[in-house]
DNA sequence: ATGATTATGCAATATAGTTGCATTAACAAT
DNA sequence: ATTGTTAATGCAACTATATTGCATAATCAT
């Protein structure tokens, strides 16, 4: 869904083979606004074309391995997978409804995050940095005042 | 093993019942620096006190949803439970190694977030701000380099 | 004591993810 | 084309984590 973004040439720029069960997981993850779970992932696919649930992790471990895709962790038990950050996309917060279990993506500068103190205080290596937003969405604040 | 934290008042403060079953368990989180998962809270009450896993997992939640004790989404499929922000504790990032799955507490003031921008852009209900920093720690970088 | 409420225990079940091994596909070297 | 090699996928069984429903025990107010 995204303009920019050709999914067989993120795969080979990764330098991970474009199988197509590779480039159906990719796809279904880029043409969502919302990071999926993987069996959302799955039961997608799955109703257009034969694939095994098993392979389905497998190519997202993969592809979170090669920084294609990004593992969100939600508030819930289910890992999200959304687009990892590349020059198209602005890594940004992500929002969990601790109500009904929503996982949104929000604006890349709705929050800034200042992480120069931490290589001053910090001994690991840093990959990533995960921001995760908790509350209650709009749908369910509108449903609770409903009664 | 907090100077400033009665852990009976933590709970009566919040509204809940100071059970034995409910001290030990705050106790075993406060008296450690890491979070701690389910598992772990579990077996460490077990070795000096019989009590069902299931009676855990229950105090856990509650203790969440009162804001006593905070849910830590680290990398891995377990969440970890560690003290709640309190006058006393700042809220801080939590570190997890994607090596050996180890989650730490960093300093509250090596990273700061400025959410003054998430109200304009965002119509849900904010409670609380998670910032997950994954990487590799001290010992596996270390382990690493050994061979 | 009696009854109501809350907390805990226990067994069964659900959910998410992983493993081991078999099969198939892809492709290079004869 | 045939063979051998490697990579990708499928399938079944399994593990880890968490949740549920219902029974029992504890607590507390009458």
């Amino acid at each position: 869904m995204c303009a920019h973004c050709n999914y067989q040439n993120l795969l080979e720029e990764a330098g991970v083979e474009p199988t197509a069960n590779r480039l159906q997981v990719l796809a279904v993850i880029g043409g969502n606004d919302a990071p999926l779970t993987a069996a959302e992932v799955f039961s997608t696919i799955e109703r257009s074309h034969p694939i095994n649930r098993v392979t389905v992790y497998r190519i997202l471990d993969l592809l979170v391995q090669n920084r294609v895709v990004e593992r969100i962790s939600s508030g819930g038990r289910a890992a999200h997978f959304g687009l990892a950050p590349n020059k198209y996309h602005a890594p940004h917060p992500h929002f969990c409804c601790s109500r009904c279990g929503a996982v949104i993506c929000l604006n890349p500068d709705s929050l800034s995050v200042d992480a120069d103190n931490l290589q001053k205080t910090f001994a690991g290596e840093v990959s990533r940095i995960e921001v995760l937003v908790e509350g209650i969405c709009r749908n369910c604040l509108k449903q609770r005042s409903n009664h």
